[in-house]
RNA sequence: GCCGGGUUGGCGGAAUGGCAGACGCGAUGGUCUCAAACACCAUUGUCCGAAAGGGCGUGUGGGUUCGAAUCCCACACCCGGCACCA
């Protein structure tokens, strides 16, 4: 008989006829076969009446149930579902769903990351309003995931691009406004030619644009900024707490992302000038070898230091080094160049004047935007010095096989001073690398020319967009009274009425356009004021989004505080590596400002964290230009949703990328026929009191559900279905050719299947625990209790190795003494052979499991 | 260059100091069938052998250990992060 799961490519007459052939067979023997889409059809209504997965506040406040807070990374909302979608919803249903099996109430919610340039540009395109494109979008997703069989708490859901959300993200940026955590400044930001906005440094990858690909310019311009580095060392300091339960990539991204670093700030007096030029570096050992100063063109500094002379000149390499795009000035490998600024500097320590430069390879954002060169000591500083003729100075004693240019290893510090140079006070020389820094440190610090300091990569977060579809920044811009925070209870900031043509990218935000809008009074003075034309970027929404599942629906506070405290911190958030430093960071930084606020109780969002690899095919990423695009709707309807998932869960780690040409999904809804045909063949009566049963099936349910709970506590769902798998056979076994279909020990295997399967394939499940005779749903059938007394095995194989090969194997008691094992082992006939009279050095014997016979 | 992770059959992967290759895919042979599909059964790391049995085998080379895929050292390659960050 042809099989009858529905194929919707499947000829109409020929689903006719294994349609009739099913009708028949399940009158006369068991059907061999269940229909997939009839049982999808017939699960879903129900589970909608029963909502099993709604979190109810209460039940954890009174303490009934203990909590557990579920989240995996909401959607944007960009047509339908796709493969990674499918992928990561299957893995975190395992978790959330055995939660609920286990007794936990879970706090599993949805909603959508629904503000964002994709539905910006389709308006454009489209003559339409944003809304149209996200809203549409939205219900298509929604349903989706619905038939999906996704355990999400529906009654929760929101979209960030709803007032009712969006209002409370600017509630929450003017409590960072006023904490001084968001400011505006003007700097060269990273700037998008194709979206027309500015970028923050995270949306930048390789000098493109991480959204579009363009190629990034710099352009000096006010934006707003998130102080994030007020929290670097926080935000790194936490991460060894993080570590043992957030995947080891996503931490070391976020490590080189801060970039943390120790050296010394140390100032270089500048004849005529009041203020010294302060330089960071890493190494104020190397002191002693500077030989000259570098700037960055770009900064304010070096415009001030020019010499009129020297200007011209100046002004001419800028404005090169500013047409330049940040590619060319990522590569490295290129010559230095650079202007001499015509004024000079003291070296604190030896009193010499060194010329000062400008020059493109020193950045004007970090540190202090100025460097001191060391040409001895830094590759960088040694080019310079050899393109400029400038003189090279060694303090490190470099080994004598040495083949660089700059040493920067380890090394006895030389020329500090140099041979017969004027004494001033401080003497390098014969130190180690660490202990001259902390000597250099010492000295300039008594001093007063400089002091240890610690610097990091990390940069304020640039916050501001010159694009319509986000949250408008509400603030008012008074000409008396500066930036004006808009009042709370004015909140929120709509976003005016504009659609197509009026979106488009001018460079400015289109919001400027709205003047009814912009117009304003000023809420301190009543005086003539704009508002702020900018919206923020998508990732503030993001960043406290799993705050507001807790009291969605709260019309008077961004979250409840109580309930927050309650549900959170997330006890996993599953998600994809691309957001490893941006949206991770971002939440973090946002977690930590709001508790410093009082507003939480908690500093970390996001208590474990699994990052799911990517679906891919043919060993490449899915695209529409590659042509090897595999639609989840497709493959559903191909093998229907438990089949789909079921392949997602099993086909790998959940770290670990599926290609999806290794897997088979066929294979899997084998498996799942075969799973619900057991269903089909248990006789005994629901209630049936296992005790009396087959104990060596018994014993294999009790040890496989163990064990599934372990693995998947330890994420390693894989394997927790290759389990399933096992007692599945074994069930078979015993109904065809073991103990029959009547034993109450196969009753209690098929039980235990069909709760397992609930975790990861929900439709099959719910149908075999009907033909089981139990009422709905699976779902929360509760775990089935594990009997101790059944875990213990009557015997196990103990190996006898010689030479530390396997030469024989004993079946023996799981208590056996080790002088019991040892003779039995050296009595057998074949570990005898293996022998062959040699003498016997040492004996170990490691009950019940191992002999190893050393012979000499 | 610096930091992190990895490398196991034809393939996805199990095994985290004690039987390498669980489970599955694929493949081969068989049962059923007029035939095919479905389903079921068997075999499937590799080499020698008719078989019994044995040799070899977890990227490479060394080490620790009675015993190493697993721990240590070095190297190669792959993936990810940072990178003119001083």
């Amino acid at each position: 008989m042809r099989g009858v799961f529905s194929c919707h490519q499947q000829e109409s007459h020929e689903r006719e006829r294994t349609m009739s052939e099913t009708h028949e067979q399940t009158e006369g023997e068991q059907a061999a076969t269940y229909d997939v889409e009839a049982v999808q059809a017939k699960w879903q209504p129900v589970w909608d009446r029963l909502e099993p997965f709604r979190a109810d506040d209460e039940v954890v406040r009174s303490g009934e149930r203990e909590k557990r807070y579920a989240l995996t990374m909401f959607p944007y909302p960009s047509g339908d579902l796709h493969m990674g979608h499918g992928e990561v919803t299957a893995l975190h249903d395992v978790l959330t769903r055995y939660w609920w099996q286990r007794g936990y109430e879970v706090l599993n919610p949805m909603g959508w990351d629904s503000f964002g340039l994709p539905a910006e540009n389709a308006a454009i395109r489209n003559d339409a309003h944003p809304a149209d494109y996200t809203y549409g979008n939205i219900d298509t997703q929604f349903e989706s995931f619905r038939k999906y069989g996704a355990s999400f708490d529906w009654s929760r859901r929101f979209n960030t691009s709803d007032p009712e959300y969006y209002r409370w993200t600017q509630w929450l940026f003017l409590r960072l406004f006023e904490q001084g955590l968001a400011y505006r400044k003007k700097s060269p930001v990273n700037w998008c030619p194709n979206d027309q906005t500015v970028l923050a440094n995270e949306q930048v990858v390789d000098g493109a644009c991480e959204r579009c690909g363009a190629v990034v310019t710099k352009r000096e311009l006010t934006q707003w900024y998130f102080r994030t580095t007020a929290y670097a060392q926080e935000l790194l300091d936490s991460l060894d707490d993080l570590q043992p339960t957030w995947s080891d990539k996503v931490v070391n991204a976020q490590r080189n992302w801060i970039g943390r670093s120790e050296g010394a700030h140390v100032d270089f007096a500048v004849a005529g000038r009041e203020q010294p030029i302060t330089v960071y570096t890493t190494r104020p050992d190397t002191i002693f070898g500077t030989t000259f100063m570098v700037v960055a063109v770009d900064a304010a500094l070096a415009d001030e230091l020019v010499t009129d002379a020297q200007r011209p000149a100046f002004e001419a390499y800028r404005e090169e080094i500013r047409r330049e795009t940040e590619i060319e000035r990522l590569s490295t490998d290129r010559p230095k160049t650079g202007v001499d600024l015509g004024v000079t500097a003291t070296n604190p320590v030896t009193g010499e004047q060194i010329p000062i430069w400008a020059t493109d390879y020193v950045l004007a954002d970090y540190g202090t935007g100025a460097v001191m060169g060391v040409p001895g000591g830094d590759q960088r500083d040694f080019e310079f010095a050899t393109v400029m003729g400038l003189p090279i100075v060694r303090t490190t004693q470099p080994p004598a096989d040495f083949e660089g240019e700059a040493y920067s290893g380890e090394g006895a510090t030389i020329n500090s001073p140099a041979d017969g140079a004027a004494s001033v006070g401080l003497d390098l020389n014969g130190m180690s690398v660490a202990d001259a820094k902390s000597a250099a440190i010492a000295f300039l610090d008594e001093q007063g020319s400089g002091r240890g300091t610690v610097n990091f990569r990390l940069r304020d977060w640039l916050l501001s967009r010159q694009r319509y579809w986000g949250a408008p920044i509400p603030i008012i811009h008074c000409p008396v009274d500066g930036e004006v925070a808009v009042p709370d209870d004015q909140l929120p900031v709509e976003l005016p009425a504009l659609r197509g043509a009026d979106l488009k990218p001018k460079g400015v935000s289109p919001l400027g356009g709205a003047e009814e809008w912009v117009n304003v009074s000023c809420p301190t003075c009543g005086g003539p004021a704009k508002r702020d034309t900018d919206t923020m970027d998508t990732f503030v929404d993001s960043s406290w989004y799993f705050l507001r599942y807790c009291s969605p629906h709260d019309d008077s506070q961004a979250f409840d505080p109580d309930l927050v405290n309650m549900w959170g911190p997330c006890d996993i958030y599953i998600g994809g590596d691309e957001h490893a430093v941006l949206h991770l960071l971002y939440a973090r930084f946002f977690t930590k400002a709001l508790r410093d606020l009082g507003l939480l109780s908690f500093g970390e969002p996001f208590s474990a964290y699994l990052s799911q690899g990517k679906v891919i095919n043919n060993g490449r990423k899915m695209s529409k230009s590659l042509g090897n695009g595999v639609s989840l709707g497709g493959q559903l309807a191909e093998f229907g949703v438990d089949a789909v998932r079921l392949t997602l869960v099993f086909a790998s780690p959940p770290e670990d990328n599926i290609d999806w040409a290794d897997v088979s999904p066929s294979g899997s809804l084998k498996f799942l026929q075969r799973a619900w045909r057991l269903s089909g063949d248990v006789t005994s009566a629901p209630g049936t009191a296992p005790e009396a049963g087959d104990v060596a099936l018994r014993k294999l349910t009790h040890k496989t559900v163990h064990e599934a709970a372990d693995l998947i506590e330890k994420h390693r769902f894989n394997v927790m279905v290759a389990r399933t798998m096992e007692l599945v056979n074994a069930t078979r076994k015993a109904i065809d050719s073991g103990c029959g279909p009547a034993d109450p020990a196969v009753r209690e295997a098929v039980e235990a299947v069909a709760i397992l399967l609930s975790l990861v394939a929900p439709y099959v499940a719910e149908e075999m625990w009907e033909r089981l005779g139990h009422q709905p749903t699976v779902a929360r059938a509760g775990w089935p209790v594990v009997d101790e007394a059944l875990l213990v095995e009557d015997s196990v194989t103990a190996v006898v190795q010689v030479r530390g090969k396997v030469r024989g194997r004993l079946e023996v008691s799981p208590d056996i003494s080790e002088a019991d094992l040892e003779a039995a082992a050296l009595a057998d006939e074949a570990v005898v052979r293996a022998l062959d009279g040699a003498t016997i050095r040492k004996v170990i014997v490691k009950a019940p499991k191992l002999v190893n016979i050393v012979v000499g």
